[in-house]
DNA sequence: ACAGTATTGTTATTAATTTAACAATAATGG
DNA sequence: CCATTATTGTTAAATTAATAACAATACTGT
């Protein structure tokens, strides 16, 4: 699915990545006060070109002004109807180590339609215990408390070699997206979300790009 | 920077994030025993095409056999020549909350050539004290010892309103690659590296796909 | 009033990336 | 021994994404 179909007009998933980051930086200049911005500002805040933000923006029809830019707020405001989804999406993290509970603090609270309703681990010292006031359910309830709960989204942070059959049990549940963060590549159906970050191959990258500038010295 | 150059050869970027997936694949596999792989299993787990995988062996000229496919353990030697730095790296890890002490974990001992030699933390409780061998210093001693411990590499996971002070002191002491964590965008000269994995939105992305899965139906 | 400036919106161009197509090859089984 | 099969390696085509170019516009200062 390279392209995706938003007001009968079709627009390429990058630009959705990238409407989702313009938002960001727009959220964070509204926060200071500024109403106005210029293409060129949010590119410098996002890493990417101003022509770049100006031809996404006019691929989602949007107009801004010749000399004040665009209007921050109405911006967010386009962005979110094309990215939200309207009554919310229930979210459970799988794995409440460090990674799970950094990335609870993470979302906790600043999307209010993207909602943690539950997390699970194995360990029977969090079992029935509340983190954040959310309640941390048994693995062994993943499909009666995913249909209970209508939990669309996994965050998944369990150990390295329970990540191939939590998954299974998460599709199976019915789960619709899986943000897998384990180091254990994954597979799921087609008609399942998926993202795989690789941490590993992050830093891989930045080593190999910290090795090429020594060397071209 | 679009394309690097390997052995006088011109190679994607691209590429060279796959490369370090498919070692990630091939690392997986040998450890099972697999002593030999066909281009449709390296995709398979990485979720490529295999086409693509034997396109970016040719650029790295990496030859299989018809019969038996690639040489895994041959290949992984190859990968590894192209994208490790001899001497290994040195990193250090900015902020040790729980996020922090996941990113450790998640690399400690995995990789010989990536070592973390060092943490910083703003609380005075961490300071002085050692995580996993580890010590932790006071970001006051930033400058002082980056130099030191020639440190490379960055993983940025303080507060969001420490991220941008922070990522300036770390290109002032001369580091050559951050990897930003946190959800506040930074900007950094353009010879030093700068990942800026945004969870938001990958969430949002997958929020998104799993609204344009229901208004499908 | 007018030249100069900075910006948007859009089309055209170029570049990069992916996918497709297929020849070459080696093994297998009848 | 020959047809079949499964795979690699590579060239060609198609697709996708990014960049450049530039007209249109509105404000500014003289």
């Amino acid at each position: 699915m390279a392209k995706v179909k938003i007001h009968s007009k079709e627009i390429p998933v990058k630009t959705i990545g990238r409407l989702s980051q313009y938002r960001r930086a727009l959220l964070i200049c509204a926060q200071k006060g500024k109403t106005h911005i210029f293409s060129h500002e949010v590119a410098a805040i996002q890493h990417v070109t101003a022509v770049q933000v100006r031809r996404d923006l006019m691929l989602i029809g949007f107009n801004g002004s010749l000399k004040q830019g665009y209007d921050i707020r109405k911006l967010i405001n386009v962005i979110s109807e094309i990215l939200d989804y309207e009554p919310g999406v229930n979210v459970a993290i799988f794995g409440l180590g460090n990674f799970g509970r950094a990335l609870f603090n993470y979302f906790h609270g600043k999307r209010s339609l993207m909602r943690i309703v539950a997390t699970f681990d194995s360990n029977t010292e969090k079992i029935g215990t509340e983190y954040n006031k959310v309640y941390c359910y048994s693995p062994y309830r993943v499909e009666e408390i995913v249909k209970k709960k209508n939990i669309k989204i996994a965050i998944l942070t369990v150990p390295p070699d329970r990540a191939v059959e939590v998954a299974k049990k998460l599709v199976d549940a019915g789960i619709k997206g899986i943000l897998n963060y384990t180091s254990t590549p994954i597979n799921v159906p087609d008609d399942v979300f998926l993202d795989e970050y690789d941490m590993i191959t992050t830093m891989e990258k930045a080593a190999f790009f910290v090795k090429m500038n020594e060397l071209d010295l």
